[in-house]
Order: C-alpha cells, then sequence, then structure tokens
DNA sequence: GCAAAAGTGTTTTAGCTACACCCATGT
DNA sequence: ACATGGGTGTAGCTAAAACACTTTTGC
C-alpha cells in the first residue's frame, strides 16, 4: 500500500497547528488530548489531515477554526516547515506533517474538538521544559515555532495579532515581553513603535485603565514589515521564568 | 488509489532544489530540461520523490548531490517551505513538493543527471523575468526562495556559502552584490565583515589578484547569526539588471 | 496628596554613511 | 609613472539606551 512503485513513496501528510496567544501576560499554546492512537491520552498539538482538492493552508486554516472558533482569516497563520522524520509517526503508509505558526488574541477557554478529549491553554515555557511530554515531535515542532515567533517580532509588526483590534501602547509592550521573556524599557517602546510608519494608528479614543492616565487606542497600520527592527539583544535584564507557576 | 478512506488523501511528495550560485558576478541558478511528462522539454527545478524511509532533508540532500555531483554535507541546504495546491501538478496521485534554498560555490558546468536532457545554470533575474516560463509552480518557488537567501544575508553569515573554502573580502563583497543587485560600499563593507565576530577568520595566507595589492584570504567563521544585521536598505544606488545579457 | 500607568525630554553612545586617503602589486 | 584593487581614517548623522521628568487618572 505504501509502495507506488519505483522510488517513490505514497504517505499522508497533516497540518499542526502551534496556536499562540497571550492570557495574564503568559505566551500560552493550545495543546489538545488526543482521543485515538496513537498518542492516545497524551497532549498534541492540534492538527488534521490533509484532504482532496485542498491546500495545506486551507487544511490548517480548517483545524485553526475548529478549534479556536474564529474565522481564519482574521488570525496571522504562516508554515513553518514539513517534518518527515520516518519514525515521528508509527502508522503506515508514513504520515509527514506541516506545521503551522497562528497568532491570536485571547480568546477565552477552548472547546475540545470531534477528536480529542480535552483542549487547554498552557504555558509556552513549561511545555518547553518537557512538563507534558508532548506526543509525536511536537515537542521539536512547539520549539521551532516559538522561535520562529520570536523571531519575527523583531522585523515584523505581527505583534498586533496577539492584541484584541482596539488595544493600548502598554498592551503590545507586554506582548513583547510576554514572548520574548524580557523587560522592555517603556518610554523608548513608545517612541519606537509610534515612531514606525504603519506599525500602529491612532483610533483617537482612550481607554482607561484601573489605575493611571488613559491610554490612546490604536489599530494595526498597513505595514507588515518593521525597519528598522526592533532589537532583542541590548541589556535588557531577564525576567524570570513565566507561567510555570501560573 | 488516492484516497485512502474518511477525510484523508494520498500523496507523493518531492523534493525540489533551487540551487543557487554567482558565477562571473551573476546570481545564477540550476535548471534542468525535463525528460518526463508531464512538462517534458520544458525547463524545472532539479528535484526528485521521496523514498521509503527517507527524510526529505535527506531527499534533497540526494538530489543535490546527483545534480551537482559534490557532497550535500559541504553545501548550504535548507527548507523554503511545502507548495501544496492541487493544480501544481497534474499527475494522480496529488504530487506536493517541499522546495529547499541549496547555496554553493562557482561549481562549474553541470552535468545532466537521468531524467533530464540538459542541465545549465540560468541568470536568477532572467528567470525571474519569465525567460524560460518553468514547469509547474516553479517560477513561484523560486522567487520565494531567492527572495529567501536576499533576507539571509543580511540577519546571517551564508554568504560565505557562495565563497570557495578560501576566499578575499572582495568576493564575499561581489556576493551580497550580485545577490541584492546593489552597489556596496568597499571601505565599510571590509570594516562591517572583519569587525563582526566570527563572521570571518584570517587565515595568514594572501592571493595576488591580476591588478593591485595582494588580498588577506578568509575562511568562514563560526558565527551564523550577523548581529548587527547587514542592512540593505541604505542609499546604495540600484545597479542595472544584470545577466540578461550575460 | 499618593499611587499608578501614560507619555515626553535629554544625554550619551553604538554603529553606519560618505568619502578622503594610503598601501602593495603588475605593467 | 600609473592603473587597480586592498585596506585605514575620519567627520557627521541616525537611532537606540538609559533614565529623569511631566501628565492624567482613581482613590
Amino acid at each position: 500500500m505504501a509502495m507506488v512503485g519505483r522510488d517513490r513513496v505514497a504517505v499522508m501528510v497533516t497540518a499542526d497547528l502551534v496556536i499562540l496567544t497571550i492570557r495574564s501576560g503568559t505566551l500560552m499554546v493550545l495543546l489538545v488530548k488526543r482521543d485515538n492512537e496513537p498518542f492516545k491520552g497524551r497532549f498534541a498539538l492540534p492538527g488534521g489531515f490533509l484532504r482532496d482538492q485542498e491546500t495545506i493552508e486551507k487544511a490548517a486554516a480548517r483545524e485553526l477554526s475548529e478549534e479556536t472558533g474564529v474565522r481564519a482569516e482574521s488570525l496571522h497563520l504562516e508554515q513553518v516547515r514539513l517534518y518527515s522524520d520516518p519514525r515521528r509517526d508509527p502508522r503506515r503508509p508514513r504520515v509527514l506533517t506541516c506545521a503551522f505558526l497562528a497568532i491570536a488574541p485571547d480568546l477565552g477557554d477552548p472547546v475540545p474538538g470531534t477528536d480529542a478529549q480535552d483542549a487547554l491553554w498552557s504555558p509556552v515555557d513549561a511545555v518547553l521544559a518537557g512538563t507534558h511530554d508532548l506526543a509525536f515531535d511536537h515537542d521539536t515542532i512547539l520549539a521551532d515555532a516559538v522561535e520562529q515567533a520570536r523571531a519575527k517580532l523583531e522585523y515584523s509588526t505581527i505583534a498586533t495579532a496577539f492584541c484584541q483590534p482596539q488595544f493600548t501602547i502598554g498592551e503590545l509592550r507586554e506582548v513583547y515581553e510576554a514572548v520574548w521573556g524580557v523587560d522592555v524599557d517603556r518610554p523608548n517602546f513608545h517612541r519606537k513603535v509610534t515612531g514606525s510608519p504603519g506599525f500602529v494608528v491612532p483610533t483617537g479614543s482612550k481607554r482607561q485603565q484601573p489605575n493611571g492616565r488613559p491610554a490612546t487606542l490604536y489599530t494595526p497600520g498597513a505595514a507588515e514589515v518593521l525597519s528598522p527592527p526592533m532589537l532583542r539583544t541590548p541589556r535588557t535584564r531577564a525576567r524570570p521564568l513565566s507561567g510555570a507557576d501560573a
């Protein structure tokens, strides 16, 4: 069945999703508890099989809206890479997976899909530390996707994808702090963001926080690249590992 | 045959290679003339099918050494992304392809592989302008891979992968000029490269050019990231489209 | 008034641009 | 001598880092 002839092998392909969000200042990833073999009962990234007449992006978008209940068009979705180790999945024919990075604002508690016993947001730091021992090669995929997200904050404007439709500069700064795990200088960040054309556009209205001066509200701008980039290298003192205790 | 059951489809997977090099100051890509259907007689990127018990990286490395005659370990090879449009290949079962970017020093004239009528280095600018109308979605793949290479020169040290084992700073500068298609200020480039720890390491010997003072020879350094990055944005006057006349 | 978060001003420094200049070699 | 490419010096600018300071709200 798996051999089609000559030196070619027929395979199945899945799209697996690393859906990141920020809840109470901590970078979180959506995990599901598997309800089927293999790895039944273990935590894994949400995902599903490629269907006939469908691109892998379409498959990823379908899974994303199933898992989050939100139209995928409104969320940021991009490929990470293809994972093809023959030992990554015991099933035959072989199953390759194309990993996707999805970035979402806080969506509230998830509802388990059809092929999952459970679905929950977990702190990325804790999962990367190995607390769950994810199914398949999903620990590797998660690490790669998180690194891709961290890198993209530097030279792109996707940080706004973690925010609600309207957000304050302070909330955007908390995105960088949660994803990078560092403190960012508040005054310099404010100038950098408001001074980068097309990063954010003010709505004109303000929002009152529990404390302090009301903050100007912004929406995402048209620019996708951030040049010059936001630097994560400088002497920003690292913060304690967040989320392991949340 | 293509349907395995439920909502899953069995597919074939290929690895297609964008092998870039620089010959006489021009960025070139390796193309093969197809000897089989579909697209028989049309130019395409070299590639081949994924085999049993093999990762897609292994398949790409195998094709790369077949096409270039060089051990793939010595060349830079990285994924671009998975291409999965159901119309990209007329064959059934569906054929998805994982594109790879390979960067090589000037290797001389290629020898056609088993499933190609011909193999040749073509100027990237000319191919991107549509002179060949490549098979499948290979025009898109080429454009994506070239953009990935251009971006990587900014924040990584892979430019050395275009050079011979020993090279001069002038040769490395010609890499940037050929890939980006811009003039780079010679004195500033020299300082930037030699002042970036781990980018290049001097061998101690020098090489005499046809003209001028002998140049110090360097080998690639251990660093892979270049921080701060090399900027391609500044007021570098664009050079005329190269290669269309080569 | 005080706490807290938003937002502005200012000094210093890193790193890049632009371009003048010197060096070492072949013809 | 002079052409050619390698390599250094330097003035000026941009933008970031660091941190002091002012503004606007709730209590």
